[in-house]
DNA sequence: GGTCTATTTCGATATTTTTCGAAATATGGC
DNA sequence: GCCATATTTCGAAAAATATCGAAATAGACC
């Protein structure tokens, strides 16, 4: 995955708001949830929502389907798990890994 | 991890530059990096570097120690592993977890 | 104490983000 | 075609962010 592109998910995800949003879809699984759902959820005007649901689709973190007049969100599985790799990835590449290294907190 | 601190964090990482800054960091592993080095390598203004890092030591993902004049910066792994694990752990509580469902990219 | 290097804080500006309400669009049912 | 429901787009205002240069601070060395 390109840093560009990492950025741009974890920047997504970097809003409380879109965090607890995209939490819930994670949740959901499979199923996925309605927009409607999400806003009463939330509790956030519907416009918001659409703003932050739409950021979170242009990072391919989150996919639509329609059904009638409803819209299922869901969380774009693959997706997560690249980034999560992209950030485990290079860990201490230019040195020796040391996974019990509580000391980085000293 | 608490949803807000989680935001915190992951808005630290989702700007490009500070998400460069990180992984160097984590590439760099328990040596760390003065901050001067940071700066050469990302080619921006002191002051901005200053900035940014002290975005990432804020939320706990960097973390600094004094050699001299010299400032040491490391990344904080068991912070990163938190992380990491807050973005996983709910992974389909409210539904059968199905980690090949590349599906929901459909 | 003065001076040098390393880094941060201050102040300022351009850009981006967050949020909302109102209006517009999409889909289905009568 | 018209109406109701679901959702997005538009337009706008407040707040936050990113960036820089200049000035201030911290530590080491003479």
């Amino acid at each position: 995955m390109k840093l560009e592109q990492a950025a741009k998910q974890l920047e997504a995800l970097g809003n409380p708001t879109r965090l607890n949003l995209y939490r819930i879809l994670v949740r959901a699984g499979e199923a996925g949830r309605p927009v409607g759902f999400l806003q009463e959820s939330l509790g956030i005007a519907a416009s918001t929502l659409s703003h932050h649901l739409h950021r979170l689709i242009l990072t391919g973190l989150v996919s639509q389907e329609r059904q009638a007049t409803t819209l299922i969100c869901r969380a774009n599985y693959p997706m997560m798990t690249d980034l999560i790799g992209f950030l485990a990835d290079e860990c201490c590449a230019d040195a020796a890994c040391n996974p019990a290294a509580d000391d980085a907190a000293a």
